[in-house]
DNA sequence: ACCTGAACACCGTTCAAGT
DNA sequence: ACCTGAACACCGTTCAAGT
């Protein structure tokens, strides 16, 4: 299982990926703000200085955590051959993989922002309204409003998800069928917004077919 | 013009306002990461440990800078009397809001998700929305697609501009007028992703129209 | 190729006490 | 009502040196 099993060797006992991978395993159970270089290198029973020599900074190293999220909405994302459906299971695949590790949207998100990684998750969005008879620079900023919406909404809903297992409800929500209801109809608002874009997307496509 | 100015006092230095006002100007000056609170304090003249008698800790005082934000953009959204116009309007106010202060859009996407305030981003989109024949659902669902979207998008490119002037630049991306061109470019891809959602409400409103 | 040890320059927050 | 002084428990990052 592990690349160091055979060798007795001491001292080379990690490589990049087991320490994204345990970088991975520490955001999900204690979140981001305690996701510190120094708490992932007692996890690896190493010393902070040593995750120096396998990324530069922390941000390069959250970089590989957000290609590593991204890199699970692939595994279960059906195609489908038209654009709408195809982009539509796309979203719905971001927002699975997001959904699967607490805090992610936020990591991907300024991963995305500084342009550090996770560049996957647009050109995938982008290969399905691809599909479709647009035009590139339409494609490209359809997937990128696509984005920003699933990113936005993940993120908000993370957050929430947090607030409420720490009990800060601000407002009288509900009591308890509230975890349940929050959670459908937080599904909903996202299906909604998807929807929104993709019928966007749709009118201007009938408007191009109209100028022809 | 200040609020100590008559009386010759000497401990009462400041107010929660005069804390919120030197905040905005030092994220506008060095940006989230150098707005610490220790480096605030600096600046008023007074020990660390005086910001906490105004706010009980950190995210409360950037909550607070979210709203003064968010404020701006009342002052420059002309008022239409249909909803489109309206939501457009204030999609524009609140990006140029935005921009008026560096890193901002990050500051106040991390309030909204945590629940802490600007919450009179949404209520404006929303009101501008409810001009239109919509259900109340409709109205709040597609006010917080239209709000992720532009807060994702302006920091999406606020944390460009910045790595711009860093000089990081990495894609061979252009030359000399790339500045100006990625600024104009922005706004076009901004204006689309509004019009994506607006025209997606649009078509909602027909839907609706067909089943009465 | 991978890690230690020790240090540098910081953080946010608390709390008794002052004016 | 607003602030000081001093401390607590941390951070990310660098770098010479080890194996």
């Amino acid at each position: 299982m592990s690349e160091t099993e055979t060798t007795g060797g001491k001292y080379p006992r990690h490589g990049s990926v087991d320490v994204v991978a345990a970088a991975l395993t520490l955001l999900d159970d204690l979140g981001l703000p305690d996701l510190t270089m120094r708490r992932l290198a007692a996890t690896l029973d190493v010393q902070p200085s040593a995750l120096y020599w396998h990324f530069p900074n922390k941000q390069a190293l959250l970089a590989a955590v957000s290609d590593q999220i991204i890199a699970r909405a692939r595994r279960d994302s059906p195609r489908a051959t038209e654009w709408m459906p195809a982009a539509r299971a796309e979203a719905d695949a971001l927002r699975d993989a997001l959904l699967a590790f607490r805090d992610s949207a936020e990591v991907v998100s300024s991963t995305i922002a500084l342009g550090l990684g996770a560049g996957e998750a647009v050109q995938r969005l982008a290969a399905a309204l691809a599909l479709g008879d647009f035009e590139p620079e339409t494609v490209r900023r359809g997937a990128s409003a696509l984005l920003h919406f699933i990113l936005g909404h993940v993120s908000h809903e993370q957050q929430r998800m947090q607030a409420d297992s720490l009990g800060v409800l601000s407002e009288p929500h509900a009591s308890s069928p509230a975890a349940a209801a929050t959670g459908a109809s937080a599904r909903a608002e996202f299906d909604f917004g998807t929807m929104l874009l993709l019928t966007g997307m749709e009118q201007q496509l009938r408007r191009s077919r109209s100028r022809a």
